[in-house]
DNA sequence: GCCAACGTTGGC
DNA sequence: GCCAACGTTGGC
């Protein structure tokens, strides 16, 4: 099983608001960006992924779950883009920061810290496990 | 098909 | 609020 992070400004689109969507979830529609894309393709049902607030908190926050692969964003006029659904899993008992995820040696090759601007990210399961460890799960 | 100009993201 | 990094656009 794939996992993966997702990242949201928490005034656009915030974990509590993913929580409170529920086991309906929602879509993480706007995704406009070919990588990102290539990453929400490759999504499958049940793949598990960090909840991450960009700019406010700057840090993992929870776990969500794919409940619908990939299929067209309506948002998207040009029709290149797709999306998929997601819902909220549990949250972290610890939110791990990205100042903690960045003073992790064995964390340094995460995209996150290699490429901050990619909103849609594979996570490897080294990864995966080092970051639900610090966040006290 | 190259590349300069511009827009956006996100950490600081 | 600033600005570096990155993506995209559009003129040539």
């Amino acid at each position: 099983m794939a996992h993966w992070l997702y990242k949201s400004e928490p005034s656009t689109w915030s974990w509590d608001q993913q929580v409170a969507a529920g086991e309906k979830g929602t879509s993480w529609d706007g995704v406009r960006n070919h990588q990102a894309k290539q990453n929400l393709m490759a999504m499958r049902l049940g793949d598990q992924g960090f909840f991450y607030h960009s700019n406010e908190g700057k840090a993992v926050v929870g776990i969500v779950e794919v409940i619908r692969e990939y299929y067209p964003d309506h948002t998207d006029e040009t029709g290149k883009f797709g999306m998929v659904d997601v819902k909220a899993v549990k949250p972290l008992p610890r939110p791990v920061t990205l100042e903690a995820i960045k003073a992790e040696e064995r964390l340094a090759k995460m995209i996150l810290v290699t490429n901050s601007r990619l909103s849609v990210q594979p996570v490897t399961d080294e990864e995966w496990d080092i970051v639900c460890r610090m966040g006290g799960l």
